[in-house]
DNA sequence: GTAGGGTTAG
């Protein structure tokens, strides 16, 4: 709006004009005919403004005729300064003749407004016009609903709508117009409704339904009217193939994508021109063909910069960042300047490659063409720095950004928590001017990154409090904060908020929530998502996988392993991990060794380490010491601590004392600051009597500094997570707990329990030790629980370590002894204690 | 006169 009413430079005066300067001087320009020719041929604002001069010397000022094309070769110019000259004329035409003017010159500038963007001022223009009691004619419409089109205006395409209706307008070019209106607003099926009310239609009206849908995300249905409208027999133009081969993208369905292909070729009748070249090209890369459309890139010999800048955003996107940087050197010989659509793939692609020397070749690329008061470029460059590590130029760029977008807000915390700045990640999101969800998911999956789920969770709330919606990508982060407290309540209250929202469940948050449930102990309603999914890649069976793995049901966690091959999914690596675990877990020693073969032997996979780790964890806890150091010595790769500490945790559960003392040196060599493995070793000693090794492994312990990694449980009552440490006495109703205990300890000890004093590492006397081992977290949480849940309701305690022998056949006996299913996980698996015995049948 | 391709952060 500024723009339009802002001075106009002086107009020069210059005696005649190039089409007049001719022979026939004396000769005015009173034909029509030779107007429209000296206007078609002026091509600057200067030569436009001496037509006009011209024209009031001439008299041809106040002729309607004249001034109705004097105003449109001002629109056609397409500048703000023809604009502004075309307005200005008219003012003085309307104030010189008294007169209001007429439609089609008011239609001029509508036209012009919504075109140069200016649609407030195309709206402001309309109304005028409507004020001074000129009637609207065929022709301002389309101008006009273009304008509300561009800014959304709603309430003003509306009330022309039943204007238009009133003066029964039916023409097709105004019903085109309002079925693109209402689209654009989001309003698809008023749009569909003016379309089927229409009687007569042409290709326009079927695209402008067609690009419609495809706009506002319906892309199948695009591509649906597409086939329909062939079917009736007209025939699409290029606009039309443009708009359906990017609705094919949008579906990410090569198959649909090229039957449209299959169509064009046929019909013959469509010249593919540069933007069909572009839509192809980008609807192969969304499809993952790759080679296709890079064929289609290095054939076309004209290249230009849309086409250019399709093939590197894609490129980006798809992570092959080198061959979108290589697109550059397609530049010069093409005669093409990188715009900023370039320069920002071309900054991605140097993030994504971490590449600081091209990253700093861009910005200088930037600084030189002034690219840089574009806020998206700007935020780009953010970005890279962050992702380069540079933390200090990214915030100086953020610095001097005169408008910094929520982008670029956005961008700076996304990078701190990157590079493991939680709390200026913190400071900076609570001093953000505005944010958006982006903004908050990156805060919330920050917190989940960093193991901090209960603030993730409470981060949650305050969102959702502030009535910023949540989406699929936060629901991400907040199922898997909830799958690591293992809190079901709030487990089930998330599936049923996505539920009641209508968060569409994708691939990846259907993956999340059967992994959730799975943590949680719910593997039926884990297999209940798992089920209902729509797709399922091998990330989803592997989660899968893991329910089944992680209750030690070994049998069907392979009988789904063998679905997912009749599925024809290709297992990877993880899902290996998993399914060796699940036979470790439930004891299946034949399956896992034929599933370890099976890895090289039928799918191609080279075992990595942690596969041999998990074949000696299998043979490990069978026992079976001989085969497990076998497999040691057969691998490829030097045995790393972790393989040691498998076949350390089997000898401590065999009681293996030589060999548990030489995987033990492994380690220390290895890893001489893993101190949980003094611990274990220690116990072992401990359990079998050796208190001399204990004593010196616990010096060695002492003079390292070290300390074992506290333990602690957790559980959920109404919907409040209770967390406790060993030893803990912090709860505020800790003197009923300790009363619960104390009657818990009684009530076992008749039923014939024995502390398993080996499980206390510090060496204290034996009544301290008892008393230490009555205080673990397990214990402390297990007590709470029975005290704040009513009789019968089962109780589910989550824990960060491996729980202890002694913990464990405690609550063997409590679940027996108060009628209580107890479901505990902890770090490797659920226990499901009912009547005195354990799902894991002591094995884990 | 109406319809169209490429754009940074989670």
């Amino acid at each position: 709006m500024a723009v339009i009413s802002q001075n106009l430079s002086p107009i020069v005066a210059t005696p005649s004009f190039p089409i007049l300067s001719n022979q026939n001087e004396h000769k005015t320009i009173t034909e029509s005919s030779s107007l429209a020719v000296s206007l078609k041929n002026c091509k600057t604002i200067t030569e436009l403004e001496q037509l006009h001069c011209h024209m009031t010397k001439q008299g041809l000022n106040r002729d309607h005729s004249a001034m109705c094309k004097f105003m449109s070769a001002c629109t056609e110019m397409g500048t703000f300064d023809s604009l502004n000259y075309a307005r200005k004329a008219f003012e003085q035409f309307k104030e010189d003749g008294d007169t209001s003017g007429s439609s089609f010159m008011y239609n001029c500038l509508i036209r012009g407004c919504s075109s140069l963007g200016l649609c407030d001022e195309a709206i402001l223009i309309y109304n005028h016009m409507v004020d001074m009691g000129i009637a609207p004619d065929k022709y301002t419409f389309p101008f006009f609903l273009s304008a509300c089109s561009k800014i959304a205006a709603f309430s003003e395409g509306v009330q022309v709508h039943s204007a238009i209706l009133k003066m029964g307008f039916e023409d097709v070019y105004t019903q085109n117009s309002l079925i693109y209106f209402y689209t654009e607003c989001g309003e698809v099926v008023c749009g569909r409704k003016v379309f089927d009310e229409m009687r007569e239609r042409n290709v326009v009206t079927w695209t402008s339904l067609i690009c419609g849908y495809a706009r506002m995300g319906f892309a199948k249905e695009a591509v649906d009217l597409f086939f329909e409208m062939v079917k009736e027999g007209i025939r699409p133009n290029s606009v039309t193939l443009v708009c359906v081969i990017s609705a094919c993208a949008k579906l990410r369905d090569l198959e649909l994508g090229e039957r449209v292909c299959g169509y064009i070729e046929e019909s013959g009748g469509v010249k593919a021109n540069a933007q069909m070249l572009s839509a192809l090209v980008d609807m192969y890369m969304k499809c993952g063909a790759t080679d296709a459309a890079k064929q289609l890139f290095d054939e076309c010999v004209d290249k230009n910069l849309v086409l250019c800048n399709t093939i590197m955003s894609n490129y980006v996107q798809t992570g092959l960042a080198k061959e979108a940087l290589a697109i550059l050197d397609e530049f010069p010989a093409q005669r093409l300047r990188p715009d900023r659509v370039t320069v920002l793939s071309a900054i991605s692609a140097c993030a994504q490659l971490g590449s600081i020397l091209w990253g700093k070749c861009c910005h200088g690329y930037v600084l030189r063409n002034g690219l840089e008061c574009w806020d998206s470029v700007s935020n780009a460059l953010i970005d890279m720095y962050m992702k380069c590590c540079k933390q200090e130029m990214a915030c100086k760029i953020f610095d001097h950004m005169t408008n910094k977008t929520v982008v670029s807000w956005n961008s700076l915390i996304a990078g701190l928590i990157r590079n493991g700045d939680i709390d200026s990640a913190w400071k900076i999101f609570n001093k953000m001017p505005e944010s958006d969800s982006v903004s908050w998911n990156t805060m919330i999956s920050g917190l989940v990154q960093e193991s901090m789920f209960k603030e993730a969770t409470e981060l949650f709330r305050v969102m959702r409090s502030k009535g910023i919606k949540a989406d699929r990508v936060t629901m991400v982060s907040i199922a898997s904060a909830c799958g690591y407290l293992g809190a079901l309540d709030l487990a089930k209250w998330i599936y049923a908020y996505i539920e009641k929202n209508e968060i569409h469940c994708d691939i990846r948050l259907g993956t999340a929530l059967v992994d959730m449930f799975a943590r949680c102990g719910d593997p039926s309603s884990a297999m209940h998502i798992f089920n209902k999914m729509e797709k399922r890649d091998v990330s989803a069976w592997t989660v899968a996988i893991g329910a089944m793995a992680i209750n030690g049901n070994g049998n069907q966690a392979i009988a789904l392993f063998n679905q997912m091959l009749k599925q024809g999914v290709k297992p990877d690596g993880v899902v290996f991990v998993r399914l060796l675990a699940a036979c470790s877990h439930g004891g299946l020693i034949e399956e896992g060794r034929y599933l370890f073969r099976s890895m090289t032997g039928i799918h191609g996979i080279s075992p990595q380490i942690i596969h041999y780790g998990c074949m000696v964890d299998l043979l490990g806890r069978a026992g079976l010491f001989e085969e497990a150091l076998d497999i040691i010595k057969s691998m490829p790769m030097e045995p790393n601590d972790v393989i040691w500490s498998s076949l350390l945790a089997a000898c401590r559960m065999h009681q293996n004392v030589d060999m548990a003392a030489y995987a033990a040196q492994r380690i220390r060599e290895l890893a001489p600051e893993r101190t949980g493995v003094h611990v274990l070793l220690s116990n072992i000693y401990a359990s079998a009597g050796k208190w001399t090794d204990v004593a010196n492994v616990r010096l060695e312990l002492k003079e390292k500094g070290a300390r074992k990694v506290p333990g602690s449980s957790s559980i959920e009552i109404n919907g409040k997570i209770h967390e406790f440490t060993s030893g803990d006495e912090s709860h505020p109703e800790m003197s009923q707990i300790a009363l619960m205990l104390e009657e818990m300890n009684c009530k076992v000890r008749d039923a014939g329990h024995v502390p398993d004093l080996a499980n206390v590492l510090l060496y204290v006397d034996e009544q301290e030790r008892e008393y230490l081992l009555s205080r673990h977290s397990e214990k402390l949480a297990l007590a709470f629980g029975l005290i704040s849940t009513g009789p019968g309701t089962p109780i589910r305690v989550v824990k960060n370590l491996r729980i202890c022998s002694d913990c464990h056949s405690f609550a063997k006996l409590v679940s027996k002894i108060y009628n209580r299913e107890i479901i505990m996980r902890d770090n490797n698996r659920f226990h499901l204690f009912r009547r005195g015995t354990c799902s894991c049948n002591d094995y884990w």
